[in-house]
RNA sequence: GGCUGGAUGGCAGAGUGGUUAUGCAGCGGCCUGCAAAGCCGUGUACGCCGGUUCGAUUCCGGCUUCAGCCUCCA
């Protein structure tokens, strides 16, 4: 048997983010409660964590055998503002996504291309980390990959055989559904509703149409390791209850993921971690995001519809994609298009338009949003309301007059851009163009010195020329107080 | 067939038992050499049918319809 463990952490990539730290005092944050939609109970609750000092996050992460697209984005997007959020109100935020590196479709993915497991998820692994930060997602506190916690899934396999609800047969590991009663509790589903609505052909090992998998074994071909079963790997989960447990301990707070995984993948991980911990409860709040459609369908294969988000990001800037992402509320469905993110981006171009106004003004103090942009996020994530919110304080910020409102609104700006991830580079960086433009400043600088010495003779036909040339180029020019300003 | 969740103005998308969402697009005005940006003003939208109510887009019931899950899936 072999016995691995995550070095204590592991985000592969530097956060290059750093998210103010609000200078709340502890009543304030009393005051302000967060409330979530929690699908165990079908109703919005209350959060309140077992333990304040250590709130435990855990959402499920890419399996990694091709490139992220625009629905694997969504979820990350979705539990990275979560987390930030979380973090105004706990110091100590665990947020734990993890990295499924084994798993039968990167099996045939290494075999069609004929190389080791290893290359393939190693470069889907980067590919990962590279579009999500992209797109302004932090990283997680922990990244726990399946191939490191083996040791940690076969023992919970194991006590689960102890306990009577899994069982060996034929070098699998099977749970047995119908010996953990409340399966189903998550879903809404009674296992009636399953055995009738069942179309696969039920495997001779199984002892319940609804057994699932917990371990099963290799051909020499196929990754696996040693286990009290022969040689295997495990199925796909057993390893987040393992590696939740690992990192999180037995009961977290909250569990995320898409809402297709629901069912079956979260229901098998309650009755995995509830009937390994003697009854203690999994998760204390789900929370499930909505999908990205296409042309109001899936995105799938099939229809041959799926959006890279390394094709995103080639033609639109990481923070409109992400602003488009945001727009709505995260459990309902966004019906994608390009026009969207041409919203989103329109959206960002004002409040950008705001902060390089107030490019001078030093916002003073902590940065604090306005109330009505807390209570939108504490609200379920209300992020649309949030940043319609945030759209008033771009109005306010280009009404102001005094400094004190000015240093105000540009504080608002940039402490609820910290908790969407939006914001988070300078105007002048933000005009300066979309992926693929390739704007020479110099030269741009040069032809608005010369317009503008065309404005100071008057000379209207020259300067409106040199106006056109740098149209030509996609540049757009605003004449302000402060000089001539451009973007793209 | 079973289980979820939707249906809001030209578009995206919040919210609410009676009073402006917000952004984009449009229209009028201010500002500007002209623009752009910005500002001000401007649109009686809430799928259908019943019910409750003084009053429902908002609550209840039914219907229609869309999406997802029931098989790998964010």
């Amino acid at each position: 048997m072999i016995l691995e463990m995550d070095p204590p952490n592991v985000p592969a990539s530097v956060d290059p983010i750093i998210i103010p730290r609000l200078a709340t005092t502890r009543l304030d944050r009393q005051q302000m409660s967060l409330y979530l939609h929690n699908s165990l109970t079908r109703s919005k609750e209350r959060f309140e964590p077992l333990d304040p000092g250590r709130v435990t996050m855990y959402a499920c992460g890419p399996t990694v055998y091709n490139p992220p697209h625009i629905g694997n984005a969504r979820a990350a997007v979705v539990y990275d503002v979560l987390f930030r959020v979380l973090r105004r109100h706990y110091d100590n935020v665990i947020y734990a996504r993890n990295i499924t590196d084994v798993d039968d479709k990167i099996n045939s993915a290494a075999l069609s291309e004929g190389v080791p497991i290893e290359t393939i998820t190693a470069r889907y692994i980067e590919v990962y980390h590279r579009d999500m930060r992209g797109l302004g997602v932090l990283s997680p506190v922990i990244e726990p990959r399946a191939t490191h916690h083996i040791g940690v899934i076969i023992t919970m396999i194991e006590r689960l055989i102890d306990a009577g609800y899994a069982y060996a047969a034929e070098g699998h590991a099977l749970f047995h559904v119908p010996a953990f009663e409340r399966y189903g509790e998550l879903s809404g589903r009674t296992l009636e509703d399953m055995i009738a609505g069942h179309r696969v052909e039920v495997e001779p090992w199984k002892r319940d149409p609804a057994d699932f998998v917990l371990w099963k074994p290799s051909d020499d071909a196929a990754p696996g390791w040693d286990s009290p079963w022969g040689r295997g790997r495990p199925g796909w989960h057993i390893e987040c209850s393992a590696m939740a447990e690992q990192h999180l301990g037995t009961t977290i707070d909250i569990h995320g993921g898409g809402n297709d995984l629901k069912f079956p993948h979260h229901e098998n991980e309650i009755a995995q971690s509830v009937c390994s911990h003697d009854g203690a409860p999994f998760a204390r709040y789900w929370v499930h995001n909505g999908f990205v459609e296409i042309d109001s369908e899936k995105m799938s294969k099939s229809i041959g519809n799926v959006l890279l988000v390394e094709n995103l990001l080639q033609r639109f800037p990481g923070e409109a994609v992400r602003m488009a992402l945001i727009q709505a509320r995260y459990r309902e469905p966004i019906n994608w298009n390009d026009d969207l993110v041409d919203q989103a981006k329109s959206q960002l171009d004002r409040m950008y338009g705001a902060l390089q106004r107030l490019e001078s003004v030093t916002p003073s103090g902590a940065p604090l949003a306005n109330a009505a942009f807390y209570r939108a996020m504490d609200d379920d994530l209300n992020t649309a309301l949030a940043i319609s919110s945030l759209m008033e304080t771009v109005t306010r910020a280009n009404t102001a007059t005094a400094l004190d409102e000015q240093m105000q609104a540009k504080s608002e700006l940039l402490a609820g851009g910290a908790e969407l991830g939006i914001l988070q580079q300078s105007p002048s960086d933000w005009f300066a163009g979309r992926p693929g433009q390739n704007i020479d400043k110099e030269q741009v600088e040069t032809l608005i010195a010369l317009r503008d010495t065309a404005r100071a003779e008057k000379n209207w036909s020259r300067a409106d020329d040199i106006r056109d040339q740098l149209a030509a180029l996609g540049v757009q020019i605003q004449d302000g107080p402060n000089g001539t300003e451009w973007r793209t």
